[in-house]
DNA sequence: GAAGTGTACTAATTGAGATAGTACAACTAA
DNA sequence: TTAGTTGTACTATCTCAATTAGTACACTTC
């Protein structure tokens, strides 16, 4: 379920915060959903308990989750706003990257055939 | 010229080694243009000279500068592949932004629109 | 010869991240 | 009741990449 990379630059703590976020936004985990216990979760990551309690805590400090003593750590509701967030997030880096590529020099026209390209066989709009 | 960030999460030798690819990219230095000396930048930057050298090092081996004992660094050709390279990575990320946006429900036609929104008012094709 | 170049070392420092270990209060199930 | 599990808190230690500090050498230029 969840799965981390021990070498990358980014911390493990915000790789599993980020890992616990994206299954929310997927609609795997959703309202009230039980996490795996601290030690259940460093257990099966074999990592150490304190750093899953570093990302367990940040996630409730976002509102992400919440805990309970002696009972357990939940999906707390958020998942629109979850959903919004990185909608927002995404249109923000794309935005970034077509000023980038206008500065660059490449045509809205190159941009377009590749949209097309990736936008092919799909229906969603 | 060139500005760096000591509280960036990318360390400061790859905040230069992208500044000055950046430099190159935007035709601010051209072909065998004198870099500042490794002490020279170092001083303006207020950091120290071996962090420059780290940076100017990885440049060379990267064939984006060339450097000789006693004369200086200077900037190589390759600023065409500099260029194409940028641009493929540009184009990399775009498809995977694309692809998060298409995962998490975002149409199409949403796209179409920020992307005449950010190129209104510019004439490049 | 003095000043400025790149380059090459070794040693020390820094700071974020991760680990190790222990402890406590509260709930649950046997 | 008792044993096990939960979140939480705390201190101490370790690790590692990045950075700093300092020195030195060979070479060019003026």
């Amino acid at each position: 379920m969840l799965t981390i990379d021990v070498k990358s630059r980014k911390p493990i703590y915000e790789q599993i915060i980020d890992n616990i976020k994206e299954l929310i936004i997927q609609g795997v985990w959703s309202r009230d959903t039980q996490l795996p216990s601290v030690r259940q979760l460093a257990g099966d990551l074999a990592i150490n308990p304190n750093t899953i309690q570093k990302a367990y805590s940040e996630l409730e400090r976002q509102g992400i989750i919440y805990s309970m003593k002696s009972k357990g750590s939940f999906v707390a509701s958020g998942v629109d706003e979850l959903r919004k967030e990185r909608k927002e997030q995404l249109f923000k880096e794309f935005g970034r990257i077509l000023e980038e590529m206008r500065e660059i020099g490449i045509t809205s026209r190159e941009i377009e055939e590749r949209l097309q390209e990736q936008w092919k066989g799909v229906q969603n709009d």
